[in-house]
DNA sequence: TATCATTTTGAGACAGCTTATCAATTTCAA
DNA sequence: TTGAAATTGATAAGCTGTCTCAAAATGATA
């Protein structure tokens, strides 16, 4: 089991080494945690590992996350109040379509949509690192 | 200059009568610095505001943007940590392009971009009300 | 125009989420 | 094994945004 995720694990490790971080007991952990989701909550992970671990600190989960991002890993997304943060490293790119009656989240890809963004970007001048789509409105079943 | 926003101000009052709600001096006046503006936080309104009206409460200002929101005036966008409102009534919607190095951001409007938008969202039942979609990069400067 | 029920305001208290602080602990290069 | 540097955990503090409530303003009605 915690040798689930290599790959990921490597890029970690790598991101770590470029920084002058280091790996510990609770990065780990996070990170094998973290990859099981599709995107969580901080406070959502925190009450996940206090069943097997818990003194593992609010504040850490939250460092390790932002860790996370920088290292390309994950990829926060500020929802409400709150800030999601999404597993973005064994299942590519994804956007939202999100419904606002019940909450549902359907992700979805589109090579056309992210095309016409480089476009977009290049017209500009930009280098894209990376982008959030998120469409609102109502599912079928909201919809009545 | 407080007759420069004739038809935001009807759409304002038409929304106001549909909800039993008042048309106040504040209302007024916050709705006419927000319509010269293409996207604000709450706080920054409250220091432009406070020049002239030095007793308008912050929480005022954030009741009302969010009643904009409501009317269809004003889109919030969670933006970090904070919201940023943006004036959507004159200009109709637009995305963003975002520079990670110097905080530039460039508007734009894409038509196919939206036509592909509804394609995913029909294909998954949704009926779309509103989107955000925001591309992360470095601007040509900020390149190098 | 005066009345008055209803809505709104302003000021600050409060709440939720996230980060900063700091002593104690852990990591890892030498 | 050692020790400088990074990390952790617990909690305080910070930041945004909302709630509370008495006082003021609005606007429908007479």
């Amino acid at each position: 089991m915690a040798n689930t995720h290599v790959k990921e694990m490597q890029a970690l490790k790598e991101h770590l080494g470029k920084h002058q971080l280091k790996l510990t007991r609770q990065r780990e952990l996070i990170l094998n945690a973290f990859l099981r989701q599709e995107h969580i909550t901080a406070e959502a992970m925190y009450h996940q590992l206090a069943k097997s671990d818990p003194h593992l600190g609010l504040a850490t989960i939250y460092r390790t996350l932002n860790l996370f991002c920088d290292a390309g890993l994950a990829q926060a997304r500020h929802f409400g109040s709150q800030t999601k943060y999404d597993n973005v490293s064994h299942k590519g790119h994804h956007d939202h379509l999100i419904c606002t009656g019940c909450e549902k989240i359907v992700e979805f890809e589109n090579e056309e949509i992210e095309r016409l963004q480089e476009e977009v970007a290049t017209r500009n001048g930009f280098t894209i690192k990376t982008h959030r789509l998120e469409l609102y409105g109502l599912c079928s079943r909201c919809r009545h």
